[in-house]
RNA sequence: GGCCCCGUAGCUCAGCUGGAUAGAGCAACUGACUUCUAAUCAGUAGGUCGCACGUUCGAAUCGUGCCGGGGUCACCA
């Protein structure tokens, strides 16, 4: 039972006693008390005042004296307002203190339940950038507090590693590589085939312009254009009309697409060199970022899932036929629009193959519930698919979430791949690294440690500069990433959390070296102020974790381990841990920093950073 | 235009299911290192919480309507 809980039923019990009524503990909301006012914990008393009709600072007076004259942990109390301060004795601090030794503080049972986490879903075209970053640190950071709190969690992602777009780099491929390989280039796989997508776009660009001056793309113009359009603005938006109606470039990818559907063999030999291409060089970016997958599907083999399940819930009524053939859901009477799930063709659609995953997932692990981090570009794709498979009956249809992230933005505006404004992850994982290694040199402070493990500090002060810089921000909202901000090291960022882990392992070894301390039989040590407001905020751990996770956003841990940090830094600069004179304060708070340090660590590993021992 | 998300200090962001005088960091200025790591700490300055109503003992937080920004409304994914 968590320390804390004691305080509450103590409410609970002095309103009975006082009153005769039955609270809620979960009704009973304790806070730390502001700094301006004398007490430990304050309990909110103004919604008893409707229920028990006494005036505020009546209830409160009457209830502290009550809690303070019962409760083995309130030694006095006091009253501002409607506001009942409590402070809480020495005897409370310790046995908040033994509930944090617990050596798995923070880690929940196994609670038998599964979830699963998509992330990163990249497409094969193109190597991953910032806005995959920040998916992926979502998606792996909610995938590390579900299991911190108890889930069995997989973690997965679907490859988007068929279509128009991959057959564009093969085409690309083909006319233009003269068989080169990433080896032949000493190039990583998915910017090697990244290029060639973007000189595919290049060559069609080219032949786009040059059909602009036909008559053909006249009439086009005169026939299309809508009122006062510029020419311009015309052919931009004709870019992919012209693609499938006129280019050859563009008719001979299409064939490149039928034929792989078909099976044809050169066209998937092709398609599997250059995809395995690709897939060595995202294993890097993702070694790099320190996450992996438990279970992967690949598009090619789930696009063609889902039509039976269409064709089931087309003959139990959920869906409907048109004259043309197509299949279709009407979501109107919800507030929605209606879908179409099976082309007049009889082909399916994204949607179509969205259910057919769901269903091959619950077959495969009977999740109890599913998580999709996604952009919040596809809101109404989620709602759709979440409302089908409603209907469709699927017993996990209540417990699926869509975990919606806001757009990475730059200090210039969106990111444009047009405009070659893309933030590329490899760049910027080896800049940050790189601006570590230069803020670390200057410091000097691991010039005594080999060079291996010196690179290995670096990597982990630039790797907790970017991602703490990303995760801190609430998910659902819109980011603006500044680059220069990004590798900062002070103030609200990864390294200043790590500062604080690396400062109480250097008193730690140090305390050791010496021996000097005996941290079994210590006496009982009185807590100062400042080691109750650590002691405070270090029990809130699993809460905020549980917080995270109701939430799916990682960020409050994020503020949490800042939180904690900066105490835990001002608690250093003000007091002595270690000092040979007093041993008793010695081992009290030598024990206090090491839990700070665990904690610490636990938390910012939800969130994929890892701590250095010095830096 | 319909629907969805966002709007808090110059900038980037916190602010939990409504609670005391709205908080951090950056940038600016001032101070603190012979002492456990100064990637730190302390201080100054900076706000009609987009606007207006409403609900409430109490609203940045909840509701409605505006304004501003973004997204989405394809037989694309």
């Amino acid at each position: 039972m968590a320390t804390l809980s004691y305080i509450t039923s103590d409410i609970q019990a002095a309103v009975r006693e006082k009153y005769g009524h039955e609270l809620d503990v979960n009704d009973i909301i304790l806070s730390p008390t502001k700094k301006e006012f004398e007490g430990d914990y304050t309990f909110v008393v103004f919604p008893l005042v409707k229920v028990l009709k006494f005036s505020p600072a009546q209830i409160a007076e009457e209830l502290g004296q009550c809690i303070k004259a019962n409760s083995r942990f309130v030694e006095d109390y006091n009253v501002v307002k409607g506001f009942l301060n409590l402070q809480l004795n020495q005897a409370f601090w310790q046995q908040c203190f033994e509930e944090l030794s617990d050596e798995k503080f923070g880690q929940a049972g196994r609670n038998g339940k599964k979830m699963m986490v998509e992330f990163s879903s990249p497409n094969t075209n193109k190597p991953l950038h910032l806005g995959h970053i920040r998916n992926i640190l979502l998606g792996w950071s909610v995938a590390q507090i579900a299991e911190t709190r108890g889930y069995e969690v997989v973690k997965t992602q679907v490859i988007n590693d068929r279509g128009i777009a991959v057959c564009k780099s093969m085409m690309a491929w083909k006319l233009f590589s003269g068989g080169a390989t990433p080896e032949s280039k000493g190039m990583k796989g998915d910017h090697f085939v990244g290029d060639y997508y973007v000189k595919f776009d290049k060559a069609l660009q080219k032949e786009y312009a040059e059909w602009q001056d036909s008559g053909e793309a006249d009439a086009q113009y005169d026939a299309r254009h809508k009122d006062e359009e510029s020419r311009e603005g015309f052919f931009k938006r004709f870019k992919n009309d012209y693609f499938n109606l006129y280019s050859p470039i563009g008719r001979e990818t299409k064939e490149m697409l039928l034929k792989w559907e078909e099976g044809d063999e050169e066209t998937v030999a092709l398609w599997k060199k250059m995809n395995n291409w690709v897939y060595s060089g995202f294993d890097k970016t993702y070694e790099a970022l320190g996450v992996h997958f438990d279970s992967i599907n690949y598009e090619s083999e789930t696009y063609l899932l889902g039509k039976e399940s269409v064709n089931k819930g087309l003959s139990d009524g959920i869906f409907y036929r048109q004259e043309d053939g197509s299949v279709w859901v009407d979501l109107e009477d919800v507030g929605m629009d209606k879908k179409i799930l099976l082309r007049s063709d009889g082909t399916s659609v994204y949607m179509t193959q969205d259910i057919g995953t769901a269903q091959m997932r619950y077959e495969e692990h009977a999740m109890d519930s599913m998580v999709y981090v996604v952009g919040n570009e596809q809101d109404y794709h989620f709602k759709v698919l979440f409302e089908i498979l409603k209907r469709l009956g699927e017993p996990y249809a209540d417990r699926l979430y869509h975990l919606s992230y806001g757009m990475v933005d730059l200090p210039s505006g969106k990111m444009k791949s047009r405009e070659g404004t893309v933030v590329d992850a490899d760049d910027l994982i080896k800049e940050v690294i790189d601006e570590a290694r230069i803020a670390s040199k200057e410091r000097g402070a691991v010039s005594h440690l080999e060079a291996y493990k010196q690179e290995d500090i670096f990597r982990k002060i630039g790797l907790a500069a970017l991602k703490y810089f990303i995760i801190k921000v609430n998910a659902r909202k819109r980011m603006v990433f500044d680059p220069k901000e990004s590798v900062d090291m002070q103030g609200t960022t990864g390294p200043y959390i790590q500062n604080a882990f690396v400062r109480i392992q250097s008193v730690l070894r140090k305390a050791s070296q010496a021996e000097a301390v005996d941290m079994e039989g210590s006496n009982i040590y009185i807590y100062n102020e400042a080691e109750k407001e650590l002691i405070s905020q270090m029990i809130g751990f699993p809460e905020v974790l549980d917080e995270a996770l109701r939430q799916y956003d990682p960020s409050h841990i994020a503020n949490y381990a800042y939180g904690l940090a900066k105490s835990f830094h001002r608690f250093y600069h003000d007091h002595v841990i270690y000092d040979p004179e007093n041993p008793d304060q010695s081992a009290s708070r030598l024990e206090l920093v090491k839990r700070i340090s665990l904690i610490i660590e636990k938390a910012m590993s939800t969130l994929g950073i890892e701590m250095p021992d010095y830096m």
